[in-house]
DNA sequence: CAGAAATCGTTTATTGATTCACAATAGCGG
DNA sequence: CCGCTATTGTGAATCAATAAACGATTTCTG
């Protein structure tokens, strides 16, 4: 069916979900593409782009329809069953994220955490254990667990990144600051709060501004994208 | 001097000067184009045009100073005098946050942070107190703070961002799910984690891979950056 | 000192994503 | 029922980023 997504294109599907989930608690049954765009950062076109590729189709004067394109983005986006997280590292930043993701989404479980430390074995939060790491190729194996969150301090990462892959996960969302050494068939993606600050440092000492998402938003102002024929 | 780096640029010169230090913790006095490139995930190449593009040179056959491109990428990257930011929601994810960054840099200190709630008033780590937010417009401007760290809930987003801007910010991090509306000048990253898990999961179930940092490894094994001059 | 090998600097191509442009289409008002 | 307008769908053009290519340069070795 749907072909392939780009890693952009996920990124955007994620956030027209979001934005489509407050529309329609909003009342509304319907879009259009110059709605979507703005809160995104891209034009119109992109917006028509994303949703062909979804497979779905608007109608010329009445948009689309906001209950096709959340079916169509779950399809995509989401495990047809059910899919299982663990985590390693119960830290600042581990229970930050436990506290927040955990039983927030029908489809993607944080199934359980681990950590060297003793002191962070036991129930974390509603329905997330705290193991130790012998446990985790086990449990990993056993319940088909496809996602690693690596909480760890850096020297740590590339141990636990390799139990992880060895165990049987296909992706790493990898918060330590270092580019982990993978096999090839596992997706790696790094967030790295180091770079994210220095770029901001950066960006905010310099008033020249890079193409920030904001072009989009005179473009939808203004609906650029028809065409002002000239002559 | 240096023109304007572009965000993929920063990006990379973050993560080549802490490659830098760590082998320059290891006693290494100059580096490869091919040894930068394994850990950051592009090609030699790339390497020595961003190198070129921060004034840097190197002697065929014997590398880069380390010391040289360090120095380079702090003009770059960093303040001259130095630089202050502050955060606003002291939470699990804001707390982490602080706990992590503050101190660490000479050049880019958190100066505050700021609450609605009066129980996190008072000084949370060593050289950051915590403020209720009516003190925010004041200190921001006192201390010509450039940066905000957003770690508020999504309701409370758009109004703490207005306020920053209001105050003079010129660069913000947003943790919150959403995109800010702000100025033209001021420069916004957003740090999406749900976006960044719906990745993680949707690239974790599909075993083809995206160009994902490592054919990079190939080609510096095998150093293909050279001419393989044909006949 | 000469010739080989490695590495740099830079120009040129490639790639992939985004935007533009516009024909096709459907609602809407008279 | 008929233009009129707003909006979609999509091929072509543009753009930015990356990789390839290769001559120039320097060290190393015999
Ligand atoms: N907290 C932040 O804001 C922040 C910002 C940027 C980067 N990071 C990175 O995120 C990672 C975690 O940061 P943090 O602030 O939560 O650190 P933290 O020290 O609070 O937590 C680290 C946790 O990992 C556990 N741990 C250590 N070694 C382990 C191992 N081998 N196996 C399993 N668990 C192990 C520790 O017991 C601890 O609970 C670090 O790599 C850090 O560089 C954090
Ligand atoms: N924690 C995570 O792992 C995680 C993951 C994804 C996204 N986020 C986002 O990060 C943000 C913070 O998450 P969190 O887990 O730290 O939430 P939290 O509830 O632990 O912390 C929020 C803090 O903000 C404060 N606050 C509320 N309204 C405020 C206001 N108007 N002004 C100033 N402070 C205010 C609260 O008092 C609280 O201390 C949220 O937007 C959340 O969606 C967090």
């Amino acid at each position: 069916m749907t072909a392939m997504a780009s890693e952009k294109t996920v990124e955007r599907l994620s956030l027209y979900r979001r934005l489509l989930l407050r529309l329609r608690d909003d009342g509304a049954d319907v879009v259009f593409s110059h709605q979507l765009c703005v809160p995104v950062g891209v034009t119109p076109a992109q917006v028509r782009r994303d949703i062909m590729q979804l497979g779905c189709s608007g109608v010329p004067h009445a948009g689309y329809k906001i209950k096709d394109l959340l079916a169509a983005i779950a399809e995509m986006l989401d495990a047809p069953q059910s899919q299982r997280a663990v985590l390693v590292g119960v830290g600042h930043l581990g229970l930050a994220l436990l506290t927040h993701f955990s039983g927030r989404w029908r489809w993607l479980h944080v199934h359980a955490a681990f950590d060297v430390n003793p002191s962070k074995h036991g129930a974390i939060v509603r329905g997330c254990n705290c193991y130790g790491l012998d446990q985790l190729p086990r449990i990993v194996r056993e319940w088909r667990v496809e996602v690693g969150v690596i909480t760890v301090p850096m020297d740590a990462a590339q141990t636990v990144a390799t139990m992880l892959c060895d165990a049987g996960v296909t992706g790493l969302l990898n918060f330590a600051p270092l580019r982990l050494q993978t096999p090839e068939h596992v997706y790696v993606e790094n967030v790295d709060l180091t770079t994210s600050f220095e770029k901001v440092a950066y960006f905010a000492r310099h008033p020249a501004r890079l193409a920030n998402n904001k072009n989009a938003e005179r473009d939808a102002a203004s609906e650029k994208d028809r065409a002002d024929v000239p002559g």
